[in-house]
DNA sequence: CATGAATGAGAGTTCATTCAT
DNA sequence: GATGAATGAACTCTCATTCAT
């Protein structure tokens, strides 16, 4: 008995075959500049072959958006739960996060940009998403200034500030150039926590 | 005789207006989906008597980015390019970068975005100034490196990932929120060089 | 006392210049292609202030052919009419008009083309001068076969083959070429006559 | 399995059906008065549905022209080249293309009156198949004045006088009234050859 | 006399979406 | 499953025309 995949779950599935070209098409070009006959061309469909697929170009972006949000949840949220000081916690966020988007998956590239093209309630959604993510990594940043680990900043432009760093990478990171995702991974938690971190703590 | 004004000169000129009105408007929602009419409509004017004042959509983006790139010229690398040594260089381009865009010039903001929007000439016009902004920075980190100022790290990855804390600035600050404009520089500048810098030089 | 001259009279009236280059325009790129713009800028005026001296484009196509077909009726129909016999009667509308056209007088040019531009009332006005001159010419070939002078063609449709050799001509000639508009008419008459008569009647 | 149908073949394809209601209009009202809105409407469909069929307004003028010049070429050039003497050739070309712009086909009566509306790399290709039947005509003209059966004119001059009878056609002639096609070029004939021909060949 | 400023109407074109097949 | 055909709505842009100055 045949079931339904997860959609984007990565195996043979049209549907994430489609969301994968979509995500890396909307990365390219943008939301708006990216039309459903891009996307068609692109997964061999004409488009209205595609509609047999997906919904509309609202909901292919809420649920890319989603893919996005999910796998940044199980890749760096997750392994930062599991982790036990506030400082490692915080190496592991900024380290993984660089990790995923030197990956080049567009879904996530694109979760900070294309929130204009979503509907209101589903803004709202994928809004909620980040929004508990940020409160995630500012939360670390409290619990090292209440260890007297941060340094004299304010911490919600501190976290925002780290973002930053982080998210403009796939602006310009070329994973065919110089420097590895693993590398590029430790160069930044180089500086995001030296940026961060009081001179004392940092060993 | 009336004499014709720099554009976005800020003074009573309609063009300058409606340059400022775009930029703001592109800014908020993007290039694509900020249309002439609503570009017209928030001037008061017909979409076609906007056309009186603007060659085209595309032009007004390259002249806002234009603008936007003067103004970043003459208030980041100017005041840096007279500045004696390069750790001072360095902290005077942030915070000067910062304090520009926490001023909320859309046409500043928009400059890393909306490049998409442009013809494949104007594109290149505009590349070619960002890059030797790009360049200006990378020689003061160079500078420091081999002063031995800097920390052990890749360069350009450096640059880039200083661009991005201070790029993504117009994503999230609020002009009539809790820090002012010359706060965020102090906080950024600190956080920017601690993460660059070498520990010994941080006085 | 300045009194108002007749439109296109040829003397320093701005009213004639603009008639004038507006026929020419009209010739070179036709009626609708032609902008208000483009005949305001051949006269130095702005679109606005061309309208001080006409009541619009339509209104301008009008009086510009109807000074075509003062031209026409007093270079070529009103010659011909004090011309004694029917064969002179048409040699002498066979050269005049070819010399007329070949003179590069835009309103004359125009006449048989951008008749779609009018009103129906003015297209009607028009017209009826146009149908006056071909019957003018029919006649003369009615005349011409009673006189056993025509070749055994019919009429209607030879005058009108007639119309054709004479009014294509602003399609190809250029006044600056090999042939001047004598010559021209001196070949064109001796093609039509051929044409036209019988041969018994070609001395 | 279906074919593409070649355009404009009259069979039942919808955009042949296409072409030749919009190559009617566009010679009924010219080019820049047909709106696609008016071509859409006569071939029942949206002014969008008109772009399912077509790339726009310029290509599908470009291939109306192209397809009036295949029937030219097959319909005149071709059955004259197969044409024994000179004068039988000349022949040949006048009736075929009197009875060809008899039959009423809008693609062939545009040819030579909406080359403005083209781009000009398109232009320049109607152009060059243009003047290949001006050629072709003219050298007919031209063996004739070797063999002295021409009259004495100039050859150019003579050519294009000959191309005003035959393309000023479409401007009068109603294929519902008095004379036929055939008639028609039966008289056009006479009077083109009794024009151009030196009287002793004129038998 | 002449203009700067403005507009309503309409042009060509694109696009997300639908639906019978 | 997938498509060819079609559409309504929106978009950028142009143009003839007007009017206060």
């Amino acid at each position: 008995m045949k079931i339904k995949k997860q959609a984007m779950s990565g195996d043979g599935d049209r549907v994430a075959a489609i969301y994968k070209k979509a995500a890396q098409l909307i990365h390219e070009k943008g939301y708006d500049a990216t039309s459903m006959n891009d996307i068609a061309g692109a997964v061999d469909l004409t488009k209205a072959g595609l509609y047999y697929y997906i919904r509309g170009k609202q909901d292919l972006l809420y649920d890319i958006m989603n893919y996005g949000m999910d796998r940044l949840e199980a890749e760096v949220i997750e392994p930062a739960r599991k982790t036990g000081s506030a400082q490692e916690r915080l190496r592991s966020v900024i380290a993984c996060h660089v990790r995923l988007l030197a990956g080049g998956i567009g879904a996530v590239s694109i979760l900070m940009d294309e929130e204009a093209g979503l509907a209101a309630k589903q803004r709202r959604q994928i809004r909620k998403r980040k929004r508990a993510y940020f409160e995630f990594v500012r939360d670390i940043l409290l619990t090292l200034r209440d260890e007297q680990k941060l340094k004299d900043v304010d911490v919600t432009a501190a976290t925002l500030t780290l973002f930053g760093m982080i998210l403009w990478l796939p602006r310009w990171y070329d994973p065919a150039g110089r420097l590895s995702g693993e590398q590029l991974a430790d160069e930044m938690t180089k500086i995001a926590l030296g940026g961060l971190l009081s001179t004392a703590s940092l060993t």
